[in-house]
DNA sequence: ATCATTTCATAATCTACATCATTTTCTATC
DNA sequence: GATAGAAAATGATGTAGATTATGAAATGAT
Protein backbone atom coordinates (compact mmCIF):
# COMPACT_ATOMS: atom_id res chain seq x y z
CA UNK A 1 0.00 0.00 0.00
CA UNK A 2 1.54 3.24 -0.69
CA UNK A 3 0.31 5.64 1.82
CA UNK A 4 3.50 8.03 1.53
CA UNK A 5 1.80 10.69 -0.70
CA UNK A 6 -1.20 11.08 1.21
CA UNK A 7 1.35 10.90 4.55
CA UNK A 8 3.63 13.76 2.97
CA UNK A 9 1.02 15.69 1.50
CA UNK A 10 -1.04 16.01 5.50
CA UNK A 11 2.97 16.65 6.93
CA UNK A 12 2.80 20.30 4.57
CA UNK A 13 -0.04 21.09 7.41
CA UNK A 14 -0.21 19.45 10.20
CA UNK A 15 2.73 17.36 11.71
CA UNK A 16 1.10 13.46 13.36
CA UNK A 17 2.97 11.34 15.41
CA UNK A 18 3.78 7.51 13.75
CA UNK A 19 1.45 6.47 16.31
CA UNK A 20 -1.37 9.01 14.84
CA UNK A 21 -0.40 8.43 11.16
CA UNK A 22 -1.10 4.59 12.05
CA UNK A 23 -4.62 5.34 13.46
CA UNK A 24 -4.94 7.22 10.17
CA UNK A 25 -3.89 5.00 8.46
CA UNK A 26 -6.02 2.23 9.57
CA UNK A 27 -9.49 4.09 8.87
CA UNK A 28 -8.49 4.60 5.20
CA UNK A 29 -9.35 2.41 2.26
CA UNK A 30 -7.03 2.11 -1.03
CA UNK A 31 -9.56 1.59 -4.16
CA UNK A 32 -8.46 1.60 -7.47
CA UNK A 33 -11.22 2.75 -10.43
CA UNK A 34 -11.20 2.28 -14.33
CA UNK A 35 -11.48 4.99 -16.24
CA UNK A 36 -14.56 6.11 -16.89
CA UNK A 37 -15.83 4.73 -13.32
CA UNK A 38 -18.15 7.05 -10.83
CA UNK A 39 -16.94 7.80 -7.51
CA UNK A 40 -20.25 9.91 -6.49
CA UNK A 41 -23.27 10.16 -8.61
CA UNK A 42 -25.68 13.57 -8.63
CA UNK A 43 -28.26 12.24 -6.42
CA UNK A 44 -26.66 9.84 -4.26
CA UNK A 45 -24.90 10.67 -1.00
CA UNK A 46 -21.46 11.13 -1.47
CA UNK A 47 -19.80 8.45 0.66
CA UNK A 48 -16.29 9.58 0.74
CA UNK A 49 -13.48 12.06 0.33
CA UNK A 50 -10.82 10.57 -1.62
CA UNK A 51 -7.33 11.46 -1.78
CA UNK A 52 -5.76 10.40 -5.23
CA UNK A 53 -2.52 8.60 -5.48
CA UNK A 54 -2.61 8.34 -9.24
CA UNK A 55 -4.91 9.45 -12.30
CA UNK A 56 -7.62 12.10 -13.57
CA UNK A 57 -10.87 12.60 -12.05
CA UNK A 58 -13.77 15.59 -13.20
CA UNK A 59 -16.40 16.39 -11.02
CA UNK A 60 -19.18 17.51 -13.42
CA UNK A 61 -23.08 18.70 -13.12
CA UNK A 62 -25.43 17.19 -15.40
CA UNK A 63 -28.30 19.64 -16.25
CA UNK A 64 -31.78 19.15 -17.10
CA UNK A 65 -31.05 19.30 -21.58
CA UNK A 66 -28.32 15.75 -20.26
CA UNK A 67 -25.54 19.06 -20.64
CA UNK A 68 -22.33 18.01 -18.83
CA UNK A 69 -20.80 21.06 -16.48
CA UNK A 70 -17.31 20.37 -15.40
CA UNK A 71 -16.61 22.13 -12.13
CA UNK A 72 -13.19 20.95 -10.87
CA UNK A 73 -10.62 18.35 -12.32
CA UNK A 74 -8.38 16.64 -10.20
CA UNK A 75 -5.43 14.88 -10.19
CA UNK A 76 -2.73 13.19 -8.00
CA UNK A 77 -2.47 15.08 -4.74
CA UNK A 78 -5.50 16.72 -4.61
CA UNK A 79 -9.22 15.16 -3.52
CA UNK A 80 -11.93 14.73 -5.23
CA UNK A 81 -15.33 14.36 -4.03
CA UNK A 82 -19.01 15.91 -3.63
CA UNK A 83 -17.68 18.03 -0.42
CA UNK A 84 -21.46 19.68 -0.10
CA UNK A 85 -23.18 16.42 0.17
CA UNK A 86 -20.47 14.23 1.88
CA UNK A 87 -19.95 16.95 4.97
CA UNK A 88 -23.94 16.89 5.27
CA UNK A 89 -24.72 13.47 4.07
CA UNK A 90 -27.35 14.76 1.72
CA UNK A 91 -27.99 14.05 -2.02
CA UNK A 92 -25.25 14.94 -4.02
CA UNK A 93 -25.13 18.00 -7.03
CA UNK A 94 -22.37 16.52 -9.01
CA UNK A 95 -20.88 13.35 -9.88
CA UNK A 96 -17.16 12.03 -9.88
CA UNK A 97 -16.18 10.38 -12.73
CA UNK A 98 -12.44 9.18 -13.50
CA UNK A 99 -11.29 10.23 -16.61
CA UNK A 100 -7.85 7.90 -16.53
CA UNK A 101 -7.78 4.90 -14.19
CA UNK A 102 -7.13 6.14 -10.80
CA UNK A 103 -5.79 5.23 -7.63
CA UNK A 104 -7.29 7.04 -4.54
CA UNK A 105 -7.05 6.99 -0.05
CA UNK A 106 -11.04 6.61 0.71
CA UNK A 107 -12.19 8.20 3.96
CA UNK A 108 -15.69 7.45 4.83
CA UNK A 109 -17.70 10.38 6.74
CA UNK A 110 -18.19 7.80 9.70
CA UNK A 111 -14.68 7.03 10.01
CA UNK A 112 -13.56 10.86 9.32
CA UNK A 113 -15.96 11.96 12.01
CA UNK A 114 -14.06 9.26 14.35
CA UNK A 115 -10.67 10.23 12.98
CA UNK A 116 -11.63 13.92 14.10
CA UNK A 117 -12.46 12.63 18.17
CA UNK A 118 -9.00 10.69 18.01
CA UNK A 119 -6.62 12.94 16.44
CA UNK A 120 -8.50 16.61 16.59
CA UNK A 121 -5.51 17.70 14.83
CA UNK A 122 -7.00 16.36 11.70
CA UNK A 123 -9.93 19.70 11.93
CA UNK A 124 -7.37 21.48 11.65
CA UNK A 125 -5.91 19.98 8.38
CA UNK A 126 -9.51 19.61 6.56
CA UNK A 127 -10.49 23.39 7.40
CA UNK A 128 -7.15 24.19 5.73
CA UNK A 129 -7.82 22.30 2.60
CA UNK A 130 -11.12 23.59 2.62
CA UNK A 131 -10.41 27.13 2.86
CA UNK A 132 -8.17 26.65 -0.13
CA UNK A 133 -10.78 25.27 -1.99
CA UNK A 134 -12.92 28.09 -1.29
CA UNK A 135 -10.75 31.04 -1.89
CA UNK A 136 -10.01 29.24 -5.36
CA UNK A 137 -13.73 29.21 -6.02
CA UNK A 138 -14.63 32.40 -5.37
CA UNK A 139 -11.75 33.43 -7.84
CA UNK A 140 -12.86 31.27 -10.18
CA UNK A 141 -16.36 32.97 -10.29
CA UNK A 142 -14.89 36.42 -10.47
CA UNK A 143 -12.09 34.96 -13.46
CA UNK A 144 -16.01 33.89 -15.07
CA UNK A 145 -17.61 37.46 -14.96
CA UNK A 146 -14.35 39.29 -15.50
CA UNK A 147 -12.44 37.61 -17.99
CA UNK A 148 -13.64 36.87 -21.80
CA UNK A 149 -13.35 33.02 -22.35
CA UNK A 150 -9.92 33.18 -24.55
CA UNK A 151 -8.84 34.86 -21.35
CA UNK A 152 -9.79 32.19 -19.23
CA UNK A 153 -8.32 29.80 -21.53
CA UNK A 154 -4.89 31.39 -21.48
CA UNK A 155 -5.10 31.50 -17.16
CA UNK A 156 -5.66 27.39 -17.24
CA UNK A 157 -3.29 26.85 -20.00
CA UNK A 158 -0.85 28.69 -17.23
CA UNK A 159 -2.41 27.47 -13.95
CA UNK A 160 -2.60 23.95 -14.92
CA UNK A 161 0.01 22.70 -17.59
CA UNK A 162 -0.55 19.16 -16.73
CA UNK A 163 -4.21 18.99 -16.54
CA UNK A 164 -4.26 20.83 -20.08
CA UNK A 165 -2.19 18.10 -21.42
CA UNK A 166 -3.93 15.02 -20.19
CA UNK A 167 -7.56 16.46 -20.31
CA UNK A 168 -9.38 15.95 -24.41
CA UNK A 169 -10.29 19.51 -25.26
CA UNK A 170 -14.14 19.14 -25.19
CA UNK A 171 -13.81 19.09 -21.65
CA UNK A 172 -11.97 21.85 -20.82
CA UNK A 173 -14.40 23.82 -22.60
CA UNK A 174 -16.70 22.41 -20.47
CA UNK A 175 -14.98 23.55 -17.54
CA UNK A 176 -14.34 26.99 -19.18
CA UNK A 177 -18.33 27.69 -19.59
CA UNK A 178 -18.31 27.68 -23.65
CA UNK A 179 -19.14 24.86 -26.16
CA UNK A 180 -16.47 22.77 -27.97
CA UNK A 181 -16.09 24.85 -31.13
CA UNK A 182 -15.48 27.48 -29.97
CA UNK A 183 -12.89 26.88 -27.69
CA UNK A 184 -11.26 25.45 -31.34
CA UNK A 185 -12.05 28.86 -32.57
CA UNK A 186 -10.01 30.29 -29.54
CA UNK A 187 -6.88 28.06 -30.13
CA UNK A 188 -6.82 29.17 -33.69
CA UNK A 189 -7.18 32.88 -32.93
CA UNK A 190 -3.95 32.17 -30.71
CA UNK A 191 -1.98 30.38 -33.17
CA UNK A 192 -2.50 32.95 -35.78
CA UNK A 193 -1.67 35.97 -33.70
CA UNK A 194 1.61 34.97 -32.95
CA UNK B 1 -21.59 44.52 23.98
CA UNK B 2 -24.22 42.54 22.17
CA UNK B 3 -22.42 38.67 22.12
CA UNK B 4 -26.06 37.12 21.99
CA UNK B 5 -26.09 36.42 17.91
CA UNK B 6 -22.50 35.41 17.67
CA UNK B 7 -22.59 32.58 20.62
CA UNK B 8 -26.19 31.72 19.41
CA UNK B 9 -24.39 31.17 16.05
CA UNK B 10 -21.55 29.44 17.31
CA UNK B 11 -23.81 26.89 19.30
CA UNK B 12 -25.56 25.92 16.36
CA UNK B 13 -22.27 23.94 15.08
CA UNK B 14 -20.29 22.78 18.56
CA UNK B 15 -20.83 23.64 22.07
CA UNK B 16 -19.22 25.72 24.06
CA UNK B 17 -19.12 25.52 28.02
CA UNK B 18 -19.04 29.32 29.78
CA UNK B 19 -15.58 29.64 30.16
CA UNK B 20 -14.86 28.95 26.89
CA UNK B 21 -17.31 31.61 25.36
CA UNK B 22 -15.85 33.77 27.54
CA UNK B 23 -12.38 33.13 26.46
CA UNK B 24 -13.88 33.77 23.22
CA UNK B 25 -15.25 37.18 23.92
CA UNK B 26 -11.79 38.16 25.39
CA UNK B 27 -10.22 37.88 21.90
CA UNK B 28 -13.05 39.95 19.88
CA UNK B 29 -13.52 43.30 19.18
CA UNK B 30 -16.99 45.13 18.58
CA UNK B 31 -16.53 47.42 15.84
CA UNK B 32 -18.93 49.94 14.09
CA UNK B 33 -18.37 50.63 10.66
CA UNK B 34 -20.43 53.46 8.57
CA UNK B 35 -22.05 53.20 5.22
CA UNK B 36 -19.52 53.05 2.34
CA UNK B 37 -16.64 52.33 4.60
CA UNK B 38 -13.99 49.46 3.47
CA UNK B 39 -13.08 46.40 6.00
CA UNK B 40 -11.10 45.15 3.60
CA UNK B 41 -9.43 46.54 0.09
CA UNK B 42 -7.71 45.17 -2.63
CA UNK B 43 -4.04 44.69 -2.42
CA UNK B 44 -3.67 45.06 1.31
CA UNK B 45 -3.54 42.10 3.98
CA UNK B 46 -7.06 40.75 5.23
CA UNK B 47 -6.92 41.29 8.93
CA UNK B 48 -9.75 40.01 10.51
CA UNK B 49 -12.84 37.54 10.01
CA UNK B 50 -16.25 39.57 10.25
CA UNK B 51 -19.23 38.25 12.03
CA UNK B 52 -22.43 40.87 11.38
CA UNK B 53 -24.49 41.87 14.02
CA UNK B 54 -26.28 44.20 12.08
CA UNK B 55 -26.02 45.99 8.74
CA UNK B 56 -25.10 44.95 5.32
CA UNK B 57 -21.55 44.56 3.41
CA UNK B 58 -20.81 43.90 -0.34
CA UNK B 59 -17.45 41.33 -0.96
CA UNK B 60 -16.18 42.47 -4.41
CA UNK B 61 -13.23 42.16 -6.93
CA UNK B 62 -12.40 46.05 -9.07
CA UNK B 63 -11.14 44.45 -12.56
CA UNK B 64 -8.32 46.59 -14.83
CA UNK B 65 -11.00 48.36 -16.17
CA UNK B 66 -12.62 50.21 -12.96
CA UNK B 67 -15.43 47.84 -12.91
CA UNK B 68 -17.16 46.12 -9.87
CA UNK B 69 -18.01 42.75 -9.93
CA UNK B 70 -19.59 41.25 -6.68
CA UNK B 71 -18.72 37.77 -5.58
CA UNK B 72 -21.09 37.43 -2.35
CA UNK B 73 -23.36 39.95 -0.02
CA UNK B 74 -23.34 39.49 3.89
CA UNK B 75 -25.94 40.59 6.29
CA UNK B 76 -26.75 39.38 10.10
CA UNK B 77 -25.48 36.14 11.23
CA UNK B 78 -23.31 35.81 8.41
CA UNK B 79 -19.52 36.28 8.04
CA UNK B 80 -17.65 38.56 6.04
CA UNK B 81 -13.94 38.81 5.27
CA UNK B 82 -11.51 38.07 1.94
CA UNK B 83 -11.04 34.56 3.44
CA UNK B 84 -8.36 33.45 1.29
CA UNK B 85 -6.46 36.37 2.36
CA UNK B 86 -7.23 36.36 5.70
CA UNK B 87 -6.11 32.38 6.11
CA UNK B 88 -3.40 32.58 4.24
CA UNK B 89 -2.09 36.13 4.75
CA UNK B 90 -1.44 37.02 1.81
CA UNK B 91 -2.89 40.25 -0.26
CA UNK B 92 -6.25 40.34 -1.20
CA UNK B 93 -7.97 39.81 -4.14
CA UNK B 94 -11.29 41.53 -3.15
CA UNK B 95 -12.58 44.75 -1.08
CA UNK B 96 -15.13 44.31 1.46
CA UNK B 97 -17.23 47.33 2.00
CA UNK B 98 -20.28 48.09 3.63
CA UNK B 99 -23.43 49.14 2.23
CA UNK B 100 -25.35 50.26 5.21
CA UNK B 101 -23.82 50.89 8.51
CA UNK B 102 -22.92 48.22 10.08
CA UNK B 103 -22.32 46.43 13.56
CA UNK B 104 -19.26 43.47 13.91
CA UNK B 105 -17.55 41.13 15.60
CA UNK B 106 -13.85 40.94 14.32
CA UNK B 107 -11.22 38.21 14.71
CA UNK B 108 -8.00 38.86 13.85
CA UNK B 109 -5.45 36.60 13.12
CA UNK B 110 -3.76 36.17 15.30
CA UNK B 111 -6.13 36.60 17.92
CA UNK B 112 -7.65 33.36 16.48
CA UNK B 113 -4.88 31.47 16.10
CA UNK B 114 -4.54 31.66 20.00
CA UNK B 115 -7.92 31.14 20.10
CA UNK B 116 -7.44 27.68 17.95
CA UNK B 117 -4.35 26.41 20.61
CA UNK B 118 -6.84 27.41 23.73
CA UNK B 119 -9.96 25.90 21.93
CA UNK B 120 -9.57 23.49 19.58
CA UNK B 121 -13.12 22.75 19.10
CA UNK B 122 -13.31 26.09 17.34
CA UNK B 123 -11.38 24.73 14.50
CA UNK B 124 -13.62 22.41 14.17
CA UNK B 125 -16.62 25.29 13.62
CA UNK B 126 -14.55 27.11 11.25
CA UNK B 127 -14.23 23.87 8.99
CA UNK B 128 -17.83 23.24 8.88
CA UNK B 129 -18.39 27.48 8.47
CA UNK B 130 -16.01 26.98 5.39
CA UNK B 131 -17.51 23.45 4.06
CA UNK B 132 -20.76 25.10 3.90
CA UNK B 133 -19.03 28.71 2.18
CA UNK B 134 -17.40 26.09 -0.21
CA UNK B 135 -20.79 24.04 -1.34
CA UNK B 136 -22.60 27.27 -1.68
CA UNK B 137 -19.14 28.54 -3.99
CA UNK B 138 -19.33 25.21 -6.54
CA UNK B 139 -22.98 25.62 -7.02
CA UNK B 140 -22.84 29.23 -7.97
CA UNK B 141 -20.16 28.88 -10.52
CA UNK B 142 -22.81 25.99 -12.06
CA UNK B 143 -25.33 28.26 -12.21
CA UNK B 144 -23.72 30.64 -13.47
CA UNK B 145 -22.91 28.26 -16.31
CA UNK B 146 -26.05 26.03 -16.65
CA UNK B 147 -28.35 29.69 -16.13
CA UNK B 148 -29.31 32.01 -18.21
CA UNK B 149 -29.28 35.58 -16.26
CA UNK B 150 -33.25 35.84 -15.79
CA UNK B 151 -33.01 32.25 -13.89
CA UNK B 152 -30.21 33.32 -12.18
CA UNK B 153 -32.31 36.64 -10.68
CA UNK B 154 -35.36 34.57 -10.21
CA UNK B 155 -33.27 31.78 -7.98
CA UNK B 156 -31.38 35.02 -6.34
CA UNK B 157 -35.22 36.33 -5.51
CA UNK B 158 -36.10 32.99 -3.30
CA UNK B 159 -32.93 32.31 -2.30
CA UNK B 160 -32.31 35.83 -0.61
CA UNK B 161 -35.62 37.68 -0.50
CA UNK B 162 -34.10 40.17 2.54
CA UNK B 163 -31.24 41.10 0.74
CA UNK B 164 -33.29 41.75 -2.21
CA UNK B 165 -35.05 44.34 -1.22
CA UNK B 166 -32.21 45.94 1.05
CA UNK B 167 -29.50 46.47 -1.69
CA UNK B 168 -30.16 48.59 -5.14
CA UNK B 169 -30.70 46.95 -7.95
CA UNK B 170 -27.51 47.90 -9.99
CA UNK B 171 -25.74 45.56 -7.47
CA UNK B 172 -27.81 42.80 -8.02
CA UNK B 173 -27.18 42.77 -11.69
CA UNK B 174 -22.94 42.83 -10.49
CA UNK B 175 -23.71 39.70 -8.28
CA UNK B 176 -25.57 38.43 -11.09
CA UNK B 177 -23.03 38.90 -13.72
CA UNK B 178 -25.08 40.93 -15.53
CA UNK B 179 -25.45 45.12 -16.40
CA UNK B 180 -27.75 47.35 -14.43
CA UNK B 181 -29.76 47.62 -17.90
CA UNK B 182 -30.05 44.19 -18.98
CA UNK B 183 -31.27 43.58 -15.26
CA UNK B 184 -34.14 46.00 -15.97
CA UNK B 185 -34.84 44.35 -18.79
CA UNK B 186 -35.15 41.11 -17.09
CA UNK B 187 -37.18 43.05 -14.03
CA UNK B 188 -39.77 44.10 -17.02
CA UNK B 189 -40.24 40.83 -18.65
CA UNK B 190 -40.77 39.14 -15.63
CA UNK B 191 -43.69 41.90 -14.93
CA UNK B 192 -45.51 41.15 -18.69
CA UNK B 193 -45.23 37.38 -18.41
CA UNK B 194 -47.82 36.93 -15.63
C1' DA C 1 -40.54 73.08 -2.10
C1' DT C 2 -36.15 73.12 -4.97
C1' DC C 3 -32.30 71.48 -6.86
C1' DA C 4 -28.69 67.79 -7.32
C1' DT C 5 -27.53 63.26 -7.35
C1' DT C 6 -28.36 58.67 -7.50
C1' DT C 7 -31.04 54.98 -9.30
C1' DC C 8 -33.95 52.83 -12.72
C1' DA C 9 -36.15 52.26 -17.45
C1' DT C 10 -36.19 52.11 -22.47
C1' DA C 11 -34.40 51.69 -27.04
C1' DA C 12 -30.78 51.10 -31.02
C1' DT C 13 -26.79 49.06 -32.22
C1' DC C 14 -23.04 45.80 -31.52
C1' DT C 15 -20.32 41.52 -30.03
C1' DA C 16 -19.06 37.31 -27.79
C1' DC C 17 -20.48 33.12 -27.97
C1' DA C 18 -24.13 29.32 -29.22
C1' DT C 19 -26.12 26.16 -32.63
C1' DC C 20 -26.16 23.42 -36.43
C1' DA C 21 -24.02 21.19 -40.34
C1' DT C 22 -19.94 19.44 -42.54
C1' DT C 23 -15.20 18.14 -42.93
C1' DT C 24 -10.80 16.83 -41.27
C1' DT C 25 -7.69 14.77 -38.07
C1' DC C 26 -6.61 11.62 -34.55
C1' DT C 27 -6.83 7.09 -32.17
C1' DA C 28 -7.78 2.45 -31.62
C1' DT C 29 -8.54 -2.13 -33.16
C1' DC C 30 -8.42 -6.03 -36.13
C1' DG D 1 -2.00 -0.46 -42.83
C1' DA D 2 -7.14 -0.33 -43.55
C1' DT D 3 -11.16 0.94 -41.40
C1' DA D 4 -14.39 2.78 -37.79
C1' DG D 5 -15.42 5.85 -34.28
C1' DA D 6 -14.16 9.65 -31.50
C1' DA D 7 -12.30 14.20 -31.22
C1' DA D 8 -11.16 18.52 -33.27
C1' DA D 9 -11.55 22.09 -36.87
C1' DT D 10 -14.18 25.10 -39.95
C1' DG D 11 -17.95 27.88 -41.56
C1' DA D 12 -22.86 29.99 -41.75
C1' DT D 13 -26.29 31.74 -39.13
C1' DG D 14 -28.71 32.94 -34.68
C1' DT D 15 -29.15 35.02 -29.94
C1' DA D 16 -28.21 36.49 -25.08
C1' DG D 17 -26.45 40.04 -23.20
C1' DA D 18 -23.07 44.39 -23.67
C1' DT D 19 -22.57 49.16 -24.84
C1' DT D 20 -24.04 53.67 -25.50
C1' DA D 21 -27.24 57.20 -25.12
C1' DT D 22 -31.26 59.47 -23.16
C1' DG D 23 -34.88 60.36 -20.15
C1' DA D 24 -37.79 59.44 -16.06
C1' DA D 25 -38.19 58.53 -11.11
C1' DA D 26 -36.61 58.27 -6.72
C1' DT D 27 -33.86 59.94 -2.97
C1' DG D 28 -31.51 63.30 -0.25
C1' DA D 29 -29.60 67.85 1.05
C1' DT D 30 -30.53 72.76 1.62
Amino acid sequence: MNNKPLLEYINKFISLTVEEENILLSKVVHRNYLKDQYIAQQGDICKSANFIISGCTKTFYMDLEGQEHIVMFSIEDWWTSDLGSFTTQTPADFNVQCIESTQLIQFTYDNLEELYKEIPKLERLFRKIVERAFAASQKRIIRNFSLTAKERYQIFKKTYPKINQRVPQYMIASYLGVTKEFLSKIKSQIIQNQ
